[in-house]
RNA sequence: GCCCCUGUAGCUUAGCCGGAUAAAGCAUGGGAUUUCUAAUCCCAGGACCGCAGGUUCGAAUCCUGCCAGGGGCGCCA
């Protein structure tokens, strides 16, 4: 399948391509041609400027060469209504209207409105969220779920076959603790009414208190040496602080419409751990070092990195080797990909490094993101500055619902509550989803749940007011399917509409290859605008059946790619607003 | 000290595989609704693209140096 034939972006630069190797048989073998949209609309609709490169290699004009590839154009193809060079040889192309109007039709009619399927047969893994046992998921943890489910979903609907394992930090020292404070901290009527928030609060009581007395400190780890034995009653406790946890977890899961097909914590692999520093010995990999067992990677130019602790105890790094082999034995992915904060990002290049030492096949990812934090600087527990992720769900919602008490007083209770849910959720997602991952976020309430503007709610509020022109063109024209309507070209806006309709496969590519959800998420606000702009000027229902007909069904299209795309990040798309 | 990332309008950002007059949102000022949802649309003002060099016909984009911010650099994950 050649992906590009989906985009008019492809289908323009294989012709000019063309063009160029028939004109030009003395260019460079390795010469690229590329057709680009344009950068500014006086132009047509794209641009070529390869003339202007190729004229210095092969010591000519550029504007003689941009001639020679227009001479060689004509008689234009059915796709081009217009070619002009301009400048000192830019070439600018305008699409036919016709071509246009029929090539959206047909690549939006294609299932999920024409999705490259370039993963089929193909398996990643994607690894993200992540959160640990026993603590609260607070607005730390928010970047990695979303932007994690967002390529979670974009590999999904390119036809990849994905695997969501959520590697929970479920295993380590702080459970010696954990359960040493479990037998003197407790409350009960905590521990039923809020689980983890209690589990923390009694890990930081004893945790506290292993600072202060030497003999507490001392049974912790002794707990700890029990349930790493496998004491019948501390692994039992274990397992009932990883299950309140999920459980928990879950509860915010299903808040923010996201599942996982795995729970794999870090405790899964512990009986690989030794199997892993066996390797690594077969390939003359570790040595020891101040009594610890390391890898060095100095032609890789990366400091060492310890495999096993100088008290024998195994660390995340051979936990992450040991999850690769388990990973790759188990479902042979072609990728594996880690979305975690940009702090990690020495420890994958090391453990990258040493599993290709290992001679492991599977592509490892890392995708990472800036810290979140507050304009007063970073949060954290001992600050009590920490905002719960529920909270700020809560808080998103809330304000969501002032909002629809507003404008939609008369809408039944239950409708309002699934709204406000919907608009909240969306706005928390978009916010983030809006930005380059690598981007800092300063989190302020205002920014995270914008509600107009550049914000989930305005992508979500020009989708419904599709829906409703779909609801009444029902009552007008009852038994006609808009999608059976031909659309024409009218007017300038619809032809943007056109444009942009066209960019949303080769989009959606980009936005996975490149890990950033928010090239897609910059690409519907574009398609919203330039739809709130069509539908300010141009009537649909009001005008001559003909016309209505024609533009309904432009309007149905750009409602297929919204609720394509923003089903992408994982954005719900009311109805009614 | 070394390594990674970031620096674009008052604020938040897009553009960064080099291209024509740097593009949006928020905020500010003005306008649009007896007309398909005003969470909307239209118009205006607002930018030495961190600084300095270099490469190029052409640099926000590539290279070098510097400055500022964030993060990391052996037994936490």
């Amino acid at each position: 399948m050649n992906e590009s034939l989906f985009t008019c972006e492809g289908c323009l630069t294989e012709y000019v391509v063309t063009i160029f190797k028939a004109t030009l048989p003395d260019a460079p073998a390795d010469f690229v041609v590329r057709v680009s949209p344009v950068t500014d609309r006086r132009f047509g609709d794209f641009q070529c400027n390869d003339a202007l490169a190729l004229g210095k290699q092969l010591k000519q004009p550029p504007r003689k060469i941009a001639d020679q590839i227009v001479a060689a154009m004509s008689p234009l193809p059915p796709m081009l209504e217009r070619v002009e060079i301009a400048g000192p040889g830019f070439i600018n192309l305008t699409l036919s209207n016709a071509w246009l109007a029929e090539q959206a039709q047909r690549v939006i009619a294609l299932p999920q409105c024409g999705i490259p399927q370039v993963g089929e047969g193909r398996t990643v893994v994607i690894d993200y969220s992540s959160p640990n046992v026993a603590k609260p998921m607070h607005i730390g943890h928010i970047r990695s779920t979303i932007i994690g489910n967002a390529l979670d979903r974009f590999f999904r609907a390119l036809g990849y076959r994905v695997i969501a394992d959520n590697h929970l930090g479920d295993w380590g020292t702080q459970f010696g603790i954990i359960i040493k404070g479990f037998r003197e901290f407790l409350d009960a009527d905590a521990l039923a009414a809020s689980p983890v928030e209690e589990l923390e609060r009694i890990y930081i009581a004893s945790y506290q208190r292993t600072k202060e007395d030497e003999t507490y400190l001392d049974a912790c780890r002794n707990e700890l040496v029990k349930l790493q034995q496998g004491d019948a009653e501390n692994l039992a406790l274990w397992k009932r602080f990883v299950a309140l946890s999920i459980q928990e977890f879950e509860r915010v899961y299903k808040r923010l419409g996201i599942g996982f097909d795995l729970y794999r914590g870090e405790s899964f692999y512990n009986d690989q751990l030794p199997g892993v520093i066996e390797k690594l010995r077969a390939h003359n990999m570790v040595e020891e070092s101040e009594g610890a067992l390391v890898v060095k990677l100095d032609d890789e130019g990366l400091p060492l990195c310890i495999v096993r602790k100088r008290d024998g105890a195994f660390n995340y790094t051979t936990t992450d080797i040991a999850t690769v082999f388990s990973r790759e034995q188990e479902f042979h992915p072609a990728r594996i990909i880690y979305v975690t904060d940009e702090r990690q990002q020495l420890h994958f290049k090391q453990f990258f490094a040493v599993c290709q030492k290992l001679g492991i096949a599977t592509t490892l990812e890392h995708v990472w993101f800036g810290l979140m934090r507050l304009p007063e600087g970073t949060f954290s527990t001992r600050q009590g500055n920490v905002i719960k992720l529920e909270s700020l769900l809560d808080e998103a919602e809330r304000r969501a619902r002032d909002i629809i008490d507003a404008s939609n007083p008369d809408m039944p209770e239950n409708e309002k509550a699934t709204l406000a849910r919907d608009i909240g959720i969306g706005a928390v997602k978009y916010a983030d989803l809006s930005h380059d991952p690598k981007n800092l976020i300063t989190f302020t309430w205002d920014r995270a749940l914008a509600l107009e503007g550049n914000s989930g709610p305005y992508l979500q509020y020009a989708c419904a007011r599709i829906s409703s022109l779909l609801a009444k063109y029902a009552e007008i024209a009852p038994g006609r399917d808009p999608l059976q309507n031909k659309w024409r070209v009218t007017n300038e806006s619809e032809r943007l509409l056109g444009l942009e309709l066209l960019r949303f496969p080769s989009i959606v590519l980009r936005a996975a290859d490149a890990y950033k959800p928010s090239i897609l998420a910059d690409y519907l606000f574009g398609l919203s605008q330039a739809y709130s702009t069509f539908y300010q000027s141009s009537p649909v229902l009001k005008s001559e059946p003909e016309i209505r007909d024609s533009r309904i069904r432009l309007c149905v299209m750009v409602m297929l790619v919204l609720k394509q795309g923003l089903s992408l990040l994982g954005i719900a798309t009311p109805e009614r607003i």
